[in-house]
DNA sequence: CGACCGTGTGACAGCGCTGTCAAGAACTCG
DNA sequence: CGAGTTCTTGACAGCGCTGTCACACGGTCG
């Protein structure tokens, strides 16, 4: 222990061109001199590199901690294959989402000695894969994670696949066999749902469609469509409405449901900021939930559990999933075919949703 | 133009070892070539250094835009003084205003050329100080912004001064004259807020603290009380109440608050996180907004606007602040006199706060 | 008009690490 | 027991760039 703490010492002191205010910066020479071998020996050691023998492994280990070495990881980037950066790329106004995906991207990244960049892009704009490949160019990323909308974004995906660039996308809306993915089933999520709802005895349920852009919109459509057809039940046209994923949408879809005499008595939308909208606009028009109205969203956001009543919603494992995909790039298995994960989906049942009123009752 | 791109072509068929599958990469050496000229000179060209003639800087401008040269940040790293990277380092719960923060970080890093790196720490843990100059020893990077509560941390602080290393503390709570702070006037901020209050007719009014270990939360107190006292208003001891910045501790503290005769008719919480679950109590006790209650919250978060009725609460410039910060390490405004930057806030008026109930009126 | 200075430019070393190759040690087998 | 094979290790080049130093040139000044 002392012994080593006294190299350490040595070594800081020895080595002449320590930019001052920074930290000790001790190299993989330094380690190789403490362990008495090669720096190759020792870069063998740190890559878990076959052929080398037990004890010299053990001998640089305990050199290497002693040390405190931390392996540059620019030097490695510019002399290897790897640079262990990892970027996370979104185009996404929903803030819940992305901090739950950078915390499970971050999770394996720490893990595996990787470390996370993150760039917004403009998906409209022209340039966007332009400014990808130079980001790629910069940092020699080993990989990309694609967020939606990006991941559905056919100029950025042409790029990644001519470069032939690792990249993983994270619950992409079409083209699903297209590259590694990481999905939930949404038809399945939005079938039970459904099938929830009407296990409370609604029969006059509406729903409100997701952005247009998102993949996930029209799967979600389609299960709730599968769980009313296999139920019997009819769906009006005038009940579904349009959406765009966000607060205000759902505002204006609450609008054109439920302001007027024949609504219905749940309303599932597609994403949970638009099922807010539409709670925040059956409290402006007096009615209560989930007595006179049930609602349900989709994505379980921090602020479904806020809010009040609690809104009724399908959990994605966000984390998990955007962990999977660092794990994905991290163990290169993007290279030779793509995969493709499915993750698993919760129901949530919450406040918001609760038995249909009987018409007779009421009114 | 096309005689640039016949060189581009030539020079990415001349050099041998592209591995295969990835963006295709121009050295500086192609556009040195390109422009008639040394590497080193473009290198100056490329930072801007002084001492070129303009006629050979445009030279160089045009074969480096011809060429689509992006400078690989590894080997700037390795070679020079600077890494072209910046970390954000948080420990924080609040999605949204992680979010932010990043947000107005990449936009300055982007303009500078710099990338991101957030990293969370568990700001309880024995090791974070270990775990960040870990962090700093691998990646060398070139400052860092630290985020409350992590920007408070002794260990870290101490960490950073020993090492001499960039950082600036954003919004931080203790010793607001140590290192380079961003930050708001909270107190001034709560002193606004209170007074807003009360020139809505309320007398009664209760508060919520925030986490004790977030100097905000006493700073914000203390802007309360002054206004308070300035109105010649006295401050009832149990209609203060304890509280984390967590919706359920705002739970907690609405039933102290709400569940008995006497209660305040205002009550200002001190984040919006917490007023969220006073107000969320509120509807459990049947208690009308702002009918029979004023609720006022602190940080205008997202969920502010999507609650019904919709949160008054003040707005930190939260990527502003970050974006300041960013720049401060880019510009190297952190090295010799710490700087300390004062941001404006801005009291935001919704639907949750309303003029006082006429006591004679009800009850 | 020679000593001196500032400006513009390039040669070269080397940042810390990994990939390649070669060489010695240890082991196998007919 | 010698040739062939595998294991273990190290020397060395070089990734793409910046920092240092040196050099050539034109201008200034006593």
């Amino acid at each position: 222990m002392s012994a080593s703490r006294t190299d350490l010492q040595r070594v800081r002191k020895a080595s002449p061109k320590r930019t001052g205010a920074r930290v000790a910066n001790v190299t993989i020479v330094d380690v190789a001199h403490a362990a008495g071998v090669s720096i190759k020996t020792v870069s063998r050691v740190l890559n878990r590199e076959p052929n080398v023998s037990t004890a010299t492994r053990e001998q640089v280990m305990a050199a290497a901690a002693a040390l405190h070495y931390t392996p540059n990881v620019s030097a490695r980037s510019l002399a290897g294959s790897r640079s262990y950066l990892i970027a996370l790329l979104y185009d996404n106004p929903n803030a819940a989402y992305i901090a739950d995906l950078q915390t499970g991207a971050l999770s394996r990244c720490r893990a595996g000695g990787y470390h996370l960049i993150i760039e917004p892009f403009d998906t409209t704009a022209a340039d966007a894969p332009d400014a990808i490949a130079d980001m790629m160019s910069k940092l020699r990323t080993d990989g990309l994670i694609l967020t939606p909308p990006l991941c559905d974004h056919p100029g950025v995906l042409e790029l990644l696949d001519t470069t032939g660039a690792a990249y993983v996308r994270i619950a992409p809306s079409n083209r699903v066999d297209h590259g590694s993915v990481v999905r939930i089933d949404d038809m399945a999520a939005a079938r039970e749902m459904t099938r929830l709802l009407i296990a409370d005895g609604h029969r006059d349920i509406g729903f409100v469609k997701g952005h247009p852009d998102h993949g996930a919109s029209h799967q979600r459509l389609a299960g709730f469509l599968a769980a009313m057809t296999e139920a019997g039940l009819t769906v009006r046209p005038d009940w579904i409405a349009e959406g765009l994923f966000s607060f205000l949408s759902g505002v204006a879809a609450g609008t054109r449901l439920l302001d007027r005499n024949d609504r219905p008595t749940a309303i599932f939308a597609c994403n949970d900021d638009t099922a807010l909208g539409v709670m925040s606009e059956a409290n402006r028009l007096g009615l209560v939930m989930p007595r006179d109205l049930s609602v349900a969203g989709f994505d379980d956001t921090p602020t479904a559990r806020v809010v009040w009543p609690q809104l009724t919603t399908v959990r994605q494992p966000v984390a998990d999933m955007a962990a999977m995909a660092a794990d994905m790039i991290i163990e290169g298995r993007t290279e030779d075919e793509a995969e493709s994960q499915l993750m698993a989906f919760e129901i949530i049942v919450r406040g918001s949703t609760g038995p249909a009123p009987r018409a007779a009752l009421r009114d």
